[in-house]
DNA sequence: ATCTTTTATCGTATATTTACGATGAACGAT
DNA sequence: ATCGTTCATCGTAAATATACGATAAAAGAT
């Protein structure tokens, strides 16, 4: 019958769940690689090419910066936002780790 | 002072967010783990090794199952979960090819 | 000093997610 | 036909996410 369940989740488990949350609205998705492709990275630049008001463009932007997707630099009264090449390939590599599998069926 | 707000999101974008949304619980991805791991994909299986209530876990396969990334196959009064090879790959790409880039800070 | 620009945060309404027990449906075994 | 097993679904409570207007904070410009 098996009354067990001690098992909790790894720190890597929870890790890539939060950085797969982070990437789980096509906001965030867009604005990751607005950030590539743009020169500037200013929020105000973010914000005319998203459908979305400033407050939520910005709520978007903290929850990228809360996984460590992306960094922001004040500079004067504006913030340049830019992705972290560093994190963005850690995460590139555990979900590489997770997908390459063969199914069991 | 730009008041557009024209642009939508892609079809890729919001599929990509959709699946990202489907791998940001741990339990789902410890359970894609498992079925990569695991020679019985029974559902009772993941439900032993998991600190949460059937019900639950039901509900978990049922959102991987809905964006793909794993099939169901009845087996008597049993069901075989596994993963779907090509979903997981076609996401794989799509994420490469997001990471793929450079800041621009 | 005051004003404007730029961005973050607060307050808040609505929607979605997560979790569980209870119940239902499908199937094999008796 | 009834029972036990296996899994999905229902109903529901609590937490989290999403969105926006309003407001605050920080800095440059006048």
């Amino acid at each position: 019958m098996a009354i067990s369940k001690k098992e909790e989740f790894t720190q890597e488990e929870i890790w890539l769940a939060d950085v797969a949350k982070s990437l789980s609205h096509p906001a965030r998705i867009k604005i990751l690689k607005m950030l590539n492709e743009m020169n500037s990275c200013m929020v105000g630049s973010l914000v005319d090419k998203l459908p979305l008001a400033q407050a939520t463009v910005s709520q978007h932007l903290k929850e990228l910066k809360r996984v460590g997707l992306i960094n922001g630099e004040i500079d004067g009264p504006k913030v340049c936002y830019c992705v972290n090449t560093k994190a963005l390939a850690k995460a590139k590599s555990a979900l590489d780790k997770l997908f390459n599998k063969i199914g069991c069926c």
